[in-house]
DNA sequence: GGAATTGGGACAGTCATATTGACATATCTT
DNA sequence: AAGATATGTCAATATGACTGTCCCAATTCC
Protein backbone atom coordinates (compact mmCIF):
# COMPACT_ATOMS: atom_id res chain seq x y z
CA UNK A 1 0.00 0.00 0.00
CA UNK A 2 1.59 2.92 -1.44
CA UNK A 3 0.06 6.30 -0.18
CA UNK A 4 1.27 9.85 -1.02
CA UNK A 5 2.61 11.29 2.87
CA UNK A 6 2.58 14.91 2.65
CA UNK A 7 6.10 15.36 4.68
CA UNK A 8 8.81 14.28 7.24
CA UNK A 9 8.31 16.92 9.30
CA UNK A 10 4.36 17.34 11.44
CA UNK A 11 5.23 14.40 14.30
CA UNK A 12 3.30 11.49 15.24
CA UNK A 13 -0.38 12.16 14.22
CA UNK A 14 -0.16 13.35 10.69
CA UNK A 15 0.41 9.83 9.14
CA UNK A 16 -1.51 7.76 10.83
CA UNK A 17 -4.49 9.60 9.05
CA UNK A 18 -3.66 7.21 6.03
CA UNK A 19 -4.04 3.80 7.08
CA UNK A 20 -6.76 1.99 5.92
CA UNK A 21 -9.07 2.37 8.25
CA UNK A 22 -8.76 6.31 8.30
CA UNK A 23 -9.99 5.37 4.40
CA UNK A 24 -12.35 3.08 4.86
CA UNK A 25 -14.01 5.51 7.57
CA UNK A 26 -14.41 8.61 5.10
CA UNK A 27 -15.84 5.94 2.68
CA UNK A 28 -18.56 4.51 4.38
CA UNK A 29 -19.18 7.85 6.26
CA UNK A 30 -19.10 9.84 3.12
CA UNK A 31 -21.54 6.62 1.49
CA UNK A 32 -23.93 6.97 4.62
CA UNK A 33 -24.23 10.50 4.88
CA UNK A 34 -24.82 11.05 0.96
CA UNK A 35 -27.69 8.35 1.21
CA UNK A 36 -29.22 10.20 4.61
CA UNK A 37 -29.41 13.31 2.92
CA UNK A 38 -30.69 12.33 -0.42
CA UNK A 39 -32.94 10.39 1.22
CA UNK A 40 -35.27 13.57 2.84
CA UNK A 41 -37.02 14.55 0.22
CA UNK A 42 -37.89 11.05 -0.93
CA UNK A 43 -41.38 11.36 0.70
CA UNK A 44 -41.85 14.61 -0.74
CA UNK A 45 -41.18 13.58 -4.08
CA UNK A 46 -43.24 10.55 -4.27
CA UNK A 47 -46.07 12.38 -3.37
CA UNK A 48 -45.49 14.47 -6.82
CA UNK A 49 -44.84 11.60 -8.53
CA UNK A 50 -41.49 12.75 -9.33
CA UNK A 51 -37.69 11.11 -8.98
CA UNK A 52 -34.31 11.87 -7.65
CA UNK A 53 -33.37 12.80 -10.87
CA UNK A 54 -35.88 14.98 -11.52
CA UNK A 55 -34.67 16.53 -7.80
CA UNK A 56 -31.58 16.90 -9.08
CA UNK A 57 -32.05 18.96 -12.13
CA UNK A 58 -34.47 21.25 -10.12
CA UNK A 59 -31.94 21.39 -7.73
CA UNK A 60 -29.45 23.17 -10.40
CA UNK A 61 -32.02 24.96 -12.34
CA UNK A 62 -33.10 26.49 -8.86
CA UNK A 63 -29.39 27.56 -8.18
CA UNK A 64 -28.60 29.29 -11.67
CA UNK A 65 -31.65 30.26 -13.09
CA UNK A 66 -31.26 30.63 -16.87
CA UNK A 67 -28.50 28.16 -17.49
CA UNK A 68 -28.59 26.41 -20.16
CA UNK A 69 -28.96 22.81 -21.45
CA UNK A 70 -25.82 22.25 -22.08
CA UNK A 71 -24.59 23.77 -18.68
CA UNK A 72 -27.09 21.14 -16.68
CA UNK A 73 -25.74 18.19 -18.28
CA UNK A 74 -22.28 18.66 -17.57
CA UNK A 75 -23.00 19.47 -13.96
CA UNK A 76 -25.28 16.26 -14.25
CA UNK A 77 -22.82 14.42 -16.00
CA UNK A 78 -25.54 12.62 -17.80
CA UNK A 79 -26.19 12.20 -21.64
CA UNK A 80 -28.67 14.50 -23.21
CA UNK A 81 -31.40 11.54 -24.09
CA UNK A 82 -31.34 11.01 -20.21
CA UNK A 83 -31.83 14.76 -19.42
CA UNK A 84 -34.35 15.17 -22.57
CA UNK A 85 -36.88 12.79 -20.66
CA UNK A 86 -36.21 14.63 -17.24
CA UNK A 87 -36.83 17.90 -18.61
CA UNK A 88 -39.78 17.35 -21.16
CA UNK A 89 -41.57 15.91 -18.05
CA UNK A 90 -40.80 18.66 -15.56
CA UNK A 91 -41.72 21.07 -18.75
CA UNK A 92 -45.08 19.33 -19.11
CA UNK A 93 -46.13 19.69 -15.25
CA UNK A 94 -45.01 23.57 -15.51
CA UNK A 95 -42.48 23.46 -13.04
CA UNK A 96 -39.57 24.25 -15.44
CA UNK A 97 -39.90 27.37 -17.95
CA UNK A 98 -37.65 27.80 -21.28
CA UNK A 99 -36.46 30.71 -22.97
CA UNK A 100 -34.11 31.13 -26.19
CA UNK A 101 -30.90 32.49 -25.12
CA UNK A 102 -30.09 36.22 -25.93
CA UNK A 103 -26.21 35.79 -27.09
CA UNK A 104 -26.45 32.71 -28.45
CA UNK A 105 -30.06 31.73 -29.93
CA UNK A 106 -29.07 27.98 -30.42
CA UNK A 107 -29.68 27.63 -26.43
CA UNK A 108 -32.11 27.16 -23.88
CA UNK A 109 -32.12 28.66 -20.87
CA UNK A 110 -33.71 27.05 -17.41
CA UNK A 111 -35.63 28.71 -15.21
CA UNK A 112 -38.34 27.43 -12.52
CA UNK A 113 -41.58 28.51 -12.70
CA UNK A 114 -43.55 30.35 -9.61
CA UNK A 115 -44.96 26.42 -8.97
CA UNK A 116 -41.46 24.71 -9.38
CA UNK A 117 -39.65 27.23 -7.38
CA UNK A 118 -42.41 26.53 -4.71
CA UNK A 119 -41.46 22.83 -4.86
CA UNK A 120 -38.06 23.00 -5.04
CA UNK A 121 -38.26 25.12 -2.10
CA UNK A 122 -40.20 22.65 -0.17
CA UNK A 123 -37.00 19.85 -1.51
CA UNK A 124 -34.95 22.05 -0.18
CA UNK A 125 -36.09 22.24 3.18
CA UNK A 126 -35.64 18.86 3.16
CA UNK A 127 -31.85 18.89 2.53
CA UNK A 128 -31.08 21.92 4.54
CA UNK A 129 -32.64 20.22 7.36
CA UNK A 130 -30.39 17.70 7.32
CA UNK A 131 -27.02 19.79 6.13
CA UNK A 132 -28.10 22.34 9.08
CA UNK A 133 -28.51 20.02 11.80
CA UNK A 134 -24.89 18.32 10.68
CA UNK A 135 -23.47 21.53 10.68
CA UNK A 136 -24.30 22.87 13.58
CA UNK A 137 -23.66 19.41 15.76
CA UNK A 138 -20.23 19.46 14.10
CA UNK A 139 -19.29 23.43 14.65
CA UNK A 140 -18.42 25.28 12.35
CA UNK A 141 -14.66 24.75 12.47
CA UNK A 142 -15.67 20.98 11.40
CA UNK A 143 -17.77 22.66 8.39
CA UNK A 144 -14.03 23.96 6.92
CA UNK A 145 -12.75 20.84 6.78
CA UNK A 146 -15.91 19.11 5.40
CA UNK A 147 -15.72 21.12 2.60
CA UNK A 148 -11.90 21.25 2.23
CA UNK A 149 -11.98 17.43 2.07
CA UNK A 150 -14.86 17.16 -0.37
CA UNK A 151 -12.98 19.52 -2.66
CA UNK A 152 -10.27 17.51 -2.28
CA UNK A 153 -12.15 14.50 -3.76
CA UNK A 154 -13.81 16.51 -6.80
CA UNK A 155 -10.89 16.54 -9.67
CA UNK A 156 -9.05 19.70 -9.86
CA UNK A 157 -10.56 19.63 -13.76
CA UNK A 158 -14.43 19.65 -12.00
CA UNK A 159 -13.48 22.11 -9.66
CA UNK A 160 -14.58 25.55 -11.69
CA UNK A 161 -17.59 23.57 -12.79
CA UNK A 162 -18.71 23.20 -9.09
CA UNK A 163 -17.18 26.26 -8.05
CA UNK A 164 -18.96 28.69 -9.96
CA UNK A 165 -22.06 27.51 -8.59
CA UNK A 166 -21.33 30.00 -6.08
CA UNK A 167 -22.07 33.58 -7.01
CA UNK B 1 7.00 22.44 4.37
CA UNK B 2 5.33 20.66 8.21
CA UNK B 3 1.67 20.21 6.37
CA UNK B 4 0.26 20.00 3.19
CA UNK B 5 -0.50 22.93 1.45
CA UNK B 6 -4.08 23.20 0.64
CA UNK B 7 -5.38 25.37 -2.41
CA UNK B 8 -4.68 29.00 -2.50
CA UNK B 9 -7.46 30.21 -0.50
CA UNK B 10 -9.99 27.25 0.91
CA UNK B 11 -13.10 29.14 1.81
CA UNK B 12 -13.60 28.57 5.11
CA UNK B 13 -16.67 28.45 6.08
CA UNK B 14 -18.27 31.81 7.26
CA UNK B 15 -19.22 32.32 10.93
CA UNK B 16 -23.27 32.48 9.80
CA UNK B 17 -22.47 29.04 8.41
CA UNK B 18 -26.27 28.27 8.59
CA UNK B 19 -27.39 30.37 5.73
CA UNK B 20 -28.87 29.22 2.95
CA UNK B 21 -25.53 29.91 0.58
CA UNK B 22 -23.34 27.49 2.82
CA UNK B 23 -26.25 25.20 3.38
CA UNK B 24 -26.50 25.01 -0.69
CA UNK B 25 -22.35 24.54 -0.19
CA UNK B 26 -22.51 21.67 1.32
CA UNK B 27 -25.16 20.08 -0.40
CA UNK B 28 -23.18 20.73 -3.76
CA UNK B 29 -19.69 19.70 -2.32
CA UNK B 30 -21.08 16.55 -1.43
CA UNK B 31 -23.12 15.54 -4.21
CA UNK B 32 -20.02 16.21 -6.30
CA UNK B 33 -17.49 14.66 -3.88
CA UNK B 34 -19.19 11.93 -3.74
CA UNK B 35 -20.41 10.93 -7.39
CA UNK B 36 -16.17 11.82 -8.16
CA UNK B 37 -15.42 9.03 -5.36
CA UNK B 38 -17.35 6.62 -6.21
CA UNK B 39 -16.83 7.41 -10.33
CA UNK B 40 -13.15 6.12 -9.70
CA UNK B 41 -13.94 2.44 -9.83
CA UNK B 42 -16.09 2.56 -12.76
CA UNK B 43 -13.24 1.38 -15.42
CA UNK B 44 -12.40 -1.60 -13.37
CA UNK B 45 -16.42 -2.95 -12.89
CA UNK B 46 -16.80 -2.25 -17.00
CA UNK B 47 -14.24 -4.60 -17.04
CA UNK B 48 -15.56 -7.28 -15.13
CA UNK B 49 -18.55 -6.86 -16.61
CA UNK B 50 -20.57 -6.16 -12.62
CA UNK B 51 -22.13 -3.14 -11.37
CA UNK B 52 -21.67 -0.61 -8.75
CA UNK B 53 -24.23 -2.67 -6.78
CA UNK B 54 -21.91 -5.49 -7.08
CA UNK B 55 -19.33 -3.26 -5.58
CA UNK B 56 -21.77 -2.12 -2.62
CA UNK B 57 -22.12 -5.85 -1.68
CA UNK B 58 -18.42 -6.24 -2.30
CA UNK B 59 -17.38 -3.38 -0.32
CA UNK B 60 -19.33 -4.59 2.67
CA UNK B 61 -18.42 -8.34 2.69
CA UNK B 62 -14.89 -7.14 2.54
CA UNK B 63 -15.11 -4.92 5.68
CA UNK B 64 -17.23 -7.71 7.67
CA UNK B 65 -16.04 -10.83 6.17
CA UNK B 66 -18.39 -13.35 7.72
CA UNK B 67 -21.50 -10.92 7.80
CA UNK B 68 -25.41 -12.50 7.28
CA UNK B 69 -26.93 -11.66 4.65
CA UNK B 70 -29.73 -9.81 6.91
CA UNK B 71 -26.62 -7.24 8.41
CA UNK B 72 -25.76 -6.52 4.27
CA UNK B 73 -29.68 -5.66 3.73
CA UNK B 74 -29.42 -2.93 6.77
CA UNK B 75 -26.34 -1.46 5.44
CA UNK B 76 -27.39 -1.55 1.64
CA UNK B 77 -31.36 -0.09 2.39
CA UNK B 78 -32.20 -2.24 -0.32
CA UNK B 79 -34.94 -5.09 -0.83
CA UNK B 80 -33.96 -8.66 -0.54
CA UNK B 81 -35.01 -9.30 -4.22
CA UNK B 82 -33.25 -6.54 -5.24
CA UNK B 83 -29.53 -7.91 -3.13
CA UNK B 84 -30.59 -11.15 -4.55
CA UNK B 85 -30.12 -11.19 -7.50
CA UNK B 86 -26.45 -9.42 -7.06
CA UNK B 87 -25.78 -11.76 -3.92
CA UNK B 88 -26.36 -14.76 -6.75
CA UNK B 89 -24.40 -13.04 -9.68
CA UNK B 90 -21.25 -12.57 -7.15
CA UNK B 91 -21.40 -16.39 -6.25
CA UNK B 92 -21.69 -17.56 -9.76
CA UNK B 93 -18.92 -15.83 -10.81
CA UNK B 94 -16.54 -17.22 -7.80
CA UNK B 95 -16.17 -13.95 -6.06
CA UNK B 96 -18.42 -14.26 -2.81
CA UNK B 97 -19.05 -17.49 -0.92
CA UNK B 98 -21.44 -18.26 1.92
CA UNK B 99 -21.46 -20.73 5.10
CA UNK B 100 -23.91 -21.76 7.23
CA UNK B 101 -24.71 -19.40 10.42
CA UNK B 102 -22.82 -21.45 13.73
CA UNK B 103 -24.76 -20.05 16.16
CA UNK B 104 -28.23 -19.70 14.05
CA UNK B 105 -28.24 -22.39 11.37
CA UNK B 106 -30.66 -19.82 9.32
CA UNK B 107 -28.39 -17.54 8.36
CA UNK B 108 -25.77 -17.51 5.63
CA UNK B 109 -22.85 -16.07 6.61
CA UNK B 110 -20.96 -14.17 3.32
CA UNK B 111 -16.75 -14.27 2.63
CA UNK B 112 -15.01 -13.00 -0.49
CA UNK B 113 -13.27 -16.01 -1.83
CA UNK B 114 -9.74 -15.14 -2.72
CA UNK B 115 -10.54 -14.25 -6.31
CA UNK B 116 -13.39 -11.84 -4.72
CA UNK B 117 -10.52 -10.70 -2.18
CA UNK B 118 -8.30 -9.71 -5.57
CA UNK B 119 -11.08 -7.92 -7.51
CA UNK B 120 -12.43 -5.96 -4.13
CA UNK B 121 -8.34 -4.99 -3.44
CA UNK B 122 -8.20 -3.31 -6.97
CA UNK B 123 -11.54 -1.73 -6.49
CA UNK B 124 -10.64 -0.40 -3.16
CA UNK B 125 -7.20 1.15 -4.26
CA UNK B 126 -9.27 3.49 -7.16
CA UNK B 127 -11.02 4.96 -3.78
CA UNK B 128 -8.32 4.95 -1.72
CA UNK B 129 -6.46 7.18 -4.44
CA UNK B 130 -8.94 9.61 -4.47
CA UNK B 131 -10.07 9.45 -0.72
CA UNK B 132 -5.89 9.89 0.31
CA UNK B 133 -5.43 12.54 -2.22
CA UNK B 134 -8.35 14.40 -0.25
CA UNK B 135 -7.10 13.84 3.15
CA UNK B 136 -3.30 14.60 1.96
CA UNK B 137 -4.82 18.11 0.75
CA UNK B 138 -7.20 18.80 3.22
CA UNK B 139 -4.65 17.95 6.40
CA UNK B 140 -5.76 15.76 9.41
CA UNK B 141 -7.90 18.65 10.94
CA UNK B 142 -9.93 18.76 8.10
CA UNK B 143 -10.55 14.88 8.08
CA UNK B 144 -11.88 15.06 11.66
CA UNK B 145 -14.18 18.32 10.42
CA UNK B 146 -14.95 15.93 7.59
CA UNK B 147 -15.66 12.74 9.03
CA UNK B 148 -17.96 14.97 12.02
CA UNK B 149 -20.44 16.70 9.61
CA UNK B 150 -20.98 13.83 7.70
CA UNK B 151 -21.66 11.41 11.28
CA UNK B 152 -24.18 14.34 11.80
CA UNK B 153 -25.69 13.61 8.54
CA UNK B 154 -26.55 10.22 9.39
CA UNK B 155 -30.15 9.83 11.53
CA UNK B 156 -28.91 8.43 15.46
CA UNK B 157 -30.48 5.75 14.75
CA UNK B 158 -28.23 4.43 11.77
CA UNK B 159 -24.95 5.76 13.46
CA UNK B 160 -24.59 2.17 15.33
CA UNK B 161 -25.10 0.42 12.19
CA UNK B 162 -22.58 2.60 10.58
CA UNK B 163 -20.12 2.18 13.44
CA UNK B 164 -19.71 -0.92 14.38
CA UNK B 165 -18.46 -1.31 10.78
CA UNK B 166 -15.50 -0.19 12.68
CA UNK B 167 -13.40 -2.75 14.60
C1' DG C 1 -44.82 -30.16 21.61
C1' DG C 2 -47.04 -26.98 18.69
C1' DA C 3 -47.45 -22.22 16.97
C1' DA C 4 -45.53 -18.10 15.61
C1' DT C 5 -41.57 -15.68 14.10
C1' DT C 6 -37.34 -15.10 11.66
C1' DG C 7 -33.65 -15.72 7.96
C1' DG C 8 -33.20 -16.69 3.53
C1' DG C 9 -34.57 -17.75 -1.25
C1' DA C 10 -37.44 -17.66 -5.57
C1' DC C 11 -40.84 -16.19 -9.28
C1' DA C 12 -43.22 -12.60 -11.77
C1' DG C 13 -44.05 -8.18 -13.18
C1' DT C 14 -42.97 -3.25 -13.09
C1' DC C 15 -40.60 1.23 -12.71
C1' DA C 16 -36.84 4.80 -12.77
C1' DT C 17 -32.90 6.06 -14.73
C1' DA C 18 -29.34 5.47 -17.28
C1' DT C 19 -27.02 3.93 -21.82
C1' DT C 20 -25.70 3.81 -27.26
C1' DG C 21 -26.55 5.10 -31.88
C1' DA C 22 -28.64 7.63 -35.47
C1' DC C 23 -30.65 11.56 -37.29
C1' DA C 24 -32.73 16.46 -37.56
C1' DT C 25 -32.76 21.48 -37.09
C1' DA C 26 -31.34 25.92 -36.00
C1' DT C 27 -27.68 28.90 -35.18
C1' DC C 28 -23.02 30.46 -34.75
C1' DT C 29 -18.18 30.78 -36.46
C1' DT C 30 -14.81 31.21 -39.91
C1' DA D 1 -20.62 28.47 -48.06
C1' DA D 2 -18.77 25.02 -44.87
C1' DG D 3 -18.20 23.27 -40.54
C1' DA D 4 -18.99 23.23 -35.67
C1' DT D 5 -22.14 23.70 -31.82
C1' DA D 6 -26.61 23.47 -28.99
C1' DT D 7 -30.55 21.16 -28.71
C1' DG D 8 -34.10 17.79 -29.61
C1' DT D 9 -35.96 13.23 -30.85
C1' DC D 10 -36.66 8.17 -32.07
C1' DA D 11 -35.53 3.51 -30.88
C1' DA D 12 -33.57 -0.17 -28.43
C1' DT D 13 -31.30 -1.78 -24.29
C1' DA D 14 -29.23 -2.31 -19.47
C1' DT D 15 -29.04 -1.73 -14.52
C1' DG D 16 -30.82 -1.63 -10.32
C1' DA D 17 -34.35 -0.82 -7.80
C1' DC D 18 -39.47 -1.90 -6.48
C1' DT D 19 -44.07 -4.69 -5.01
C1' DG D 20 -46.40 -8.88 -4.14
C1' DT D 21 -46.56 -13.58 -3.35
C1' DC D 22 -45.12 -18.01 -1.94
C1' DC D 23 -41.92 -21.28 0.15
C1' DC D 24 -38.69 -23.76 3.36
C1' DA D 25 -35.89 -24.37 7.39
C1' DA D 26 -34.62 -23.05 11.87
C1' DT D 27 -35.44 -20.64 16.02
C1' DT D 28 -38.17 -18.84 19.70
C1' DC D 29 -42.25 -18.41 22.40
C1' DC D 30 -45.88 -20.33 25.14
Amino acid sequence: MTVPIPAPSPPAASALFLREDEIRRGIELLYFGYASMIRGPDALLDAEGLGRAHHRALYFIARRPGLAVGELLRLLAITKQSLGRVLTELQERGLVAQAIGTQDRRQRLLRLTAQGEALEAALFAQLQRSMAAAYAEAGQSAVTGFWNVLIGLIPPADRPLVNALQK
